[in-house]
DNA sequence: AAATAATCCTGCGGGC
DNA sequence: TGCCCGCAGGATTATT
């Protein structure tokens, strides 16, 4: 999908553009995402913009009656249009402002979703969407405090499975999708199919450290576009210019011309550098 | 034509 | 023996 960073360049677009509309309603084209368009989405009430925020992978629109979340799948974009020009293929719902401008969401595989989380009466102090069965179970932001290589050791002790797919599960780290598990763990020299309760606290520095700095490059760099993705003001990404192993099965590696490994884990591939990716 | 940026669900097996 | 957790595999989908 877009993974973490493909979600905060949308939302660092989209943010100054939508903050403070009036949202008036949708229009629904297609309802068929991972989960239906809720209905009510179309004829809401009208309703102030209050903030665009991320979690994870997902974008929430927190609006005076409730929170829209926004997931984009494995394909979805969110365009910010100032009027309204024809639908194009696969552009399956519109959020309308009072100034005819919109939001458009395109997902042509469709295993995004559009949720609406009501604004419950009483004044909260954590937001109130976070109670949203899709955030529990989330681990922590990497770009936020708390995260760093001493945190990720204690939390990984007696963990047998592979750092990869743990990374990828976002149980206790969210944001890193495929590409940038891969990335990460060629940035930290560590062999992806390691054992995560047996790398050591050094390492968790190393690996802390490249996740974060992966990530913040890569949100720089607008996203990796590798087929559809473009950021809420149709712009594509470059960081896939960048990519050092995701993708590269047989090229050389950029360190030490050793060609780049493919090979399956939890039924996603991961690309490595069997020389620079110590076990 | 077999691959894919992501989850979600089910069923099985192992361990307590 | 039984239950629970974790993991593996499949399903979702359009496109090249």
């Amino acid at each position: 999908m877009p993974e973490l960073p493909e979600v905060e360049v949308t939302r660092q677009a989209l943010s100054p553009h939508v903050t403070g509309q009036i949202w008036v309603g949708a229009v629904i084209r297609e309802s068929r995402l991972r989960h239906p368009v809720p209905q009510e989405l179309a004829s809401s009430d009208p309703q102030q913009v209050l903030q665009v925020r991320r979690r994870g992978k997902y974008l929430v629109l927190e609006m005076s009656h409730g929170a829209l979340i926004v997931h984009l799948g494995m394909s979805g974009t969110l365009r910010y249009l100032t009027q309204a020009v024809p639908a194009q293929r696969h552009e399956h719902v519109d959020l309308l402002f009072a100034d005819g401008s919109l939001v458009r969401y395109r997902d042509p595989r469709r295993f995004g979703a559009l949720l609406w989380v009501p604004r419950p009466p009483e004044v909260s102090g954590a937001p109130f969407w976070q109670t949203h069965p899709c955030f529990s179970r989330m681990g922590l932001e990497p770009l936020e405090a708390g995260f760093d290589g001493a945190w990720f050791y204690r939390v990984t002790r007696g963990l047998k499975g592979a750092i990869k797919p743990l990374l990828l599960e976002g149980r206790l780290v969210v944001g890193a999708g495929n590409i940038y598990a891969c990335e990460s763990l060629f940035l930290a020299g560590i062999d992806p199919r390691r054992a995560a309760g047996r790398i050591g606290l050094e390492r968790y520095h190393r690996l802390a450290q490249a996740v974060r700095q992966v990530l913040e490059q890569a949100i720089q760099a607008g996203g990796s576009t590798l087929r559809d993705f473009v950021g809420a003001l149709g712009e594509g990404g470059y960081f896939q210019h960048q990519h050092q192993v995701y993708g590269r099965t047989g090229q050389p590696c950029a360190r030490c011309a050793t060609p780049i490994v493919q090979i399956r884990q939890g039924q996603r591939s991961t690309w490595y550098c069997p020389r620079c990716q110590r076990f």
